[in-house]
DNA sequence: AGCAATATTCAACACCTGTTGAATTGGACC
DNA sequence: GGTCCAATTCAACAGGTGTTGAATATTGCT
């Protein structure tokens, strides 16, 4: 007989395990465990393979986290950047709530990137820094750019700084999606439920108050996102 | 000749190393890596001392970062008590910016800290709950109470929910510590030296006017921190 | 001087990590 | 029916992790 034990479940499986699915299982993971600490083993449980499968289809784990990310961010870029058209000439209020359901539709199911968004990439893995070029900073742009339009609608004051503003707006809605429903329950007795909408229309009502031309006007009525 | 080769540097040093000593090395490299990627080896690296030493002065990893919280934590606690005081009768604007003052002075150099205030706690270890209970829960309860007296004084609206807005105050002044200097220079040509004196003026400026009674009273001169 | 307590290191354990090279199988094509 | 290629697994490597038990200097006490 053979020395090596003849092992009978290598080759191909009956149903192949398509990059797609290894996506999904690897954007799971890498949401409850984060970046760093999400394991290939892991992945490759949870999508029912070995590791070494995960090697055939993507060159290490950095590209594999680079290619999740490659199938989110262009979808989310392309609406925003359809948000900041100057022809649209909607209230910016209701322009900027918009961004915030843009976000919450593209990122509620993925933490993953969020963390990204949130700047795991500041001391992660260098393979990222054209993501940034490529897909965040114009991404910061377009918000930005609604922003210096609503000063020029004088809807908003002058006195406010575009990026500040940006800043301030993407970085709470990422707080509220991420950790408010975590928190609240641990400083309150209330459930999480709804904790996401509740703090984003407060947190609109805020931010507008706080950057309006006129921040005694009402803010627009806002409509709940569809889901 | 024995059969244990005779290695001559074991036994206490000619100096100690005092367990505070290891806090402040754990410190460092808790403030770089982060709570989970910090290993003990590079701990005692920087402190000097062989991995081992540390579990003689603490139970665990995690003692010693519970350790590392609870000799950060009063001090921050109690001036932010001591400002919410109710005979403290200044501009409610004014005790804001020392909020975010007192965070800027205890924070600055202790990004592990702020990582465990942000939320690191949620998913990591079950040891720091009754932190969350004895430290952060009075904490958030006194800054909250700052705008519940605002409210009574006729300063802040009345609909503003206490709770949400300090929630969203805190969560700003740690992504201002935070990513701010990081982020900036990425995004714009500016340096990051001073982005975060600027953020905190500018964020506190668009949380007031979202807040205040009267949105478009000006704001009282803000202080600069002393250090 | 001797003894006990204290502070420190060494060497190892068991486990987990990303990664690789070789082996293997199934299906498609000729 | 044989051949080739794509897809999959296995077993291992080298390194890192938290942790522990034993060995060992040093200090202070009597």
């Amino acid at each position: 007989m053979p020395s090596p034990l003849p092992s009978r479940n290598r080759g191909p499986k009956p149903t192949k395990v398509d990059p797609d699915h290894l996506l999904d299982a690897a954007q799971a993971v890498f949401a409850e465990e984060g970046l760093r600490a999400a394991s290939l083993r892991a992945i490759a449980r949870r999508a029912g393979c070995d590791p070494a499968l995960i090697y055939y289809h993507f060159a290490s784990k950095e590209a594999l986290f680079l290619a999740l990310m490659n199938r989110r961010f262009p979808a989310l870029l392309r609406d925003i950047e359809k948000l900041a058209e100057p022809t649209d000439l909607r209230p910016t209020a209701l322009r900027l709530w918009d961004v915030l359901l843009i976000y919450h539709r593209h990122l509620k199911d993925d933490p993953g990137i969020r963390a990204l968004i949130r700047g795991e990439i500041v001391r992660g893995a260098e393979g990222l820094s054209h993501l940034i070029e490529d897909q965040i900073r114009p991404m910061v742009g377009s918000i930005q750019r609604i922003f210096e339009q609503g000063i020029a609608r004088g809807e908003v004051r002058p006195g406010v700084q575009p990026l500040l503003a940006t800043f301030f707006l993407a970085k709470m809605q990422l707080e509220i999606l991420d950790v408010l429903p975590a928190v609240l329950p641990l400083l309150t007795e209330l459930p999480p439920e709804g904790a996401v909408l509740t703090g984003m229309r407060a947190w609109l009502e805020v931010l507008w108050r706080g950057v309006a031309l006129d921040a005694s006007a009402p803010l627009p009525t806002l409509p709940s996102p569809l889901d």
